[in-house]
DNA sequence: GACATTCATTAGAATTCTTCTAAATTAGCT
DNA sequence: AGCTAATTTAGAAGAATTCTAATGAATGTC
């Protein structure tokens, strides 16, 4: 494989500058997660994105990779259901909404909320980070 | 039993103004509920609180209860970390923090947070509700 | 390139949380 | 008391995620 010229948003030059070793199936995920702009997604939608490729990479390897890029920073790790993780390819500052009804997240950019006034951490603790959801339902009207 | 004089914040009374049958089981989880003060609970814990009481209830019920108790506006469904539901009693306006090295909900006035933007929602959806979570990590000074 | 070492992948079992099923019990009504 | 619908329950089932321990692959050294 010729290496001599590798961007680093491409998806061997991410790996590497994260000090992930390249193996096959973290290139074939990597492809899947970052070459088609922003995007929210489980586990199990990986798995089955993948499989339609041709490749096969076990559910084992699919959630530790999305575990080590998180931990890299080449992934966000968002809460807003019960039982499903979403895995953010959009790393940079901002928020949610969430259509419950659809399961589907869409990103509000971070200068779109502004948070007036935030309340200091208990003592002993320190601020992580602040997500916003904005839930929404269908519009009754319409 | 003697249920002339009823108040609307006892178990019982709870029950009847939500259309509840009340019954041995709800009033148990009702009175663990409601009566120390704000709390947020999971089934789970619940489960054991009630037990220690030396009463019985099984999970199903623990599960329904808590739905239940949801849908009518007795409890607020907190989704702050992945596998681990938990049911807050405080249904009024406020947000949270969230210790995640403790598993520990910690309610933050609605006031002391205000967003000075909320975006509109996506033509077709209406907000139904916003969630501002303040996640904490130890503080490393101190 | 071969070898050694370390890290990654995998199938399948296991775990955890939650929901379902279908039978037994209970609350509310007359 | 007797009827009916709602509720409870044990245990099975389901769904998402993690674990295990054996195999395979990437990297560094000679
Ligand atoms: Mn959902
Ligand atoms: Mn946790
Ligand atoms: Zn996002
Ligand atoms: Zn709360």
């Amino acid at each position: 494989m010729d290496v001599t010229h590798v961007s680093e948003t491409e998806p061997l030059g991410r790996l590497r500058k994260a000090g992930l070793r390249p193996t096959r199936q973290r290139l074939a995920l990597a492809r899947m997660l970052f070459s088609q702009g922003d995007r929210h997604v489980t586990a199990e939608q990986l798995r089955d994105e993948v499989a339609a490729e041709g490749a096969r990479v076990s559910m084992a390897t699919i959630y530790n990779t999305l575990h080590h890029f998180t931990r890299a920073g080449l992934l966000r790790h968002v809460v807003v259901d019960a039982g499903r993780t979403y895995f953010d390819t959009n790393t940079g500052h901002h928020h949610h909404f969430y259509v419950e009804s659809e399961h589907r997240l869409i990103d509000i950019d971070g200068d779109t909320v502004r948070l007036a006034s935030v309340p200091d951490a208990p003592p002993g603790r320190a601020i992580d980070s602040i997500d916003v959801i904005v839930r929404l339902k269908p519009d009754i009207r319409a």
